[in-house]
DNA sequence: CATTTCGGTCTACGTGTGTTGACTGAAATC
DNA sequence: GATTTCAGTCAACACACGTAGACCGAAATG
């Protein structure tokens, strides 16, 4: 058995393994997406086998959703004028996160079919609770348009790296705050 | 030789053939993504034959690139105010286009190196033209949430299907524009 | 009409993939 | 200490894919 360091029990050994081969399967999908990302790949990158990635995770498809599951947001409420600035907190922790998962959701969600339902379904429920919230007839639309600023700004930073996007997540802020708020209060 | 219609001329069966091949590769290449999408199934969509594609296109990679090839958005210029306008208009005609070519290379830029390579630059191109055009210190920073707007509304719009974003370009525009105007003025 | 060209079809090859199952040896259990 | 369990390895399978090339028949050419 391989022995990467002094932890001896079966189980310890196990979980570190599924661990390590997670990791990499986040990492992996993150950076190409799910078709490019092979069991063999995500193996070695896990100093591990294919065939046990199998065993453990039952399939390719198992594995990438385990690996790119959507961590949900927290739930947004309060008085209107208070939801812009729960969203920009959400917003900044997007922007700060470290991009694995939600990366390799995100990225996936273009190849997809499944992660595509998976994240279209996790953002349509946080946008019904921010449309709730929200007063005026435009409610939906204008809380579709929040979903897709903070979408934008995720995909813009960790995806597809637009130039000045790499700023700091408080100066993005500064500059996102005031369009979240004339969204909110319409 | 198939005949579909009563054309006759060899060059324009060939010409034809080539267009249903094309019409049909941005087609999948657009639902599908890069990888998803095989040669063979394009040939039966376009209800021709593999051989024929590899023939008259030479590989997958280069019928991607005919087929999502990004038509460049116009030049933008101006007074700052006029900026904001200019921007709307751009964004006008990419919420109403039939995401035909525009969304193949969307998509598969989440899932295609060289495509995404192609789409950024031409994002970056004409983020840098709106960034010179643009007054303050901050203004690669703000031409960037512009990008990252413009890029979240055609996503939400036509590739993740957000509520509330399948409402007309009109009204889209008109919350979109003054954020838009807030962004290029500062 | 004879010959050449060429659009279209079919078959096959090589490769990389997800996945399976047999095997090995050390840890766990008694 | 004997037996069982199980993490890890290896080799092989079936399949789908991009691609290449042989072949057919009708249009083009003289």
């Amino acid at each position: 058995m391989r022995r990467l360091n002094g932890v001896t029990t079966r189980a310890a050994q196990r979980r570190q393994t599924e661990e390590r081969i997670l990791a990499a399967a986040r990492r992996l999908f993150g950076e190409h997406g799910y078709e490019r990302t092979t069991i063999r790949g995500i193996a070695e990158a896990a100093g591990s086998d294919a065939g046990l990635v199998m065993r453990y995770f039952g399939s390719k498809e198992k594995l990438f959703a385990q690996a790119a599951s959507i961590p949900p947001d927290g739930p947004i409420e309060g008085a209107p004028d208070e939801i812009a600035g729960q969203l920009a907190a959400g917003l900044a922790a997007k922007l700060a996160e470290e991009p694995a998962a939600a990366l390799a959701a995100m990225r996936a969600m273009f190849s997809h079919p499944e992660a595509a339902a998976e994240v279209r379904a996790a953002m349509t429920a946080q946008q019904r609770q921010v449309a709730d919230q929200l007063p005026g007839e435009d409610a939906v639309l204008r809380s579709g348009v929040i979903g897709a600023l903070i979408l934008g700004l995720v995909i813009g930073r960790h995806l597809v790296k637009l130039e000045g996007l790499d700023a700091t997540p408080e100066a993005l802020l500064e500059l996102a705050t005031p369009l979240l708020t004339q969204l909110a209060e319409g």
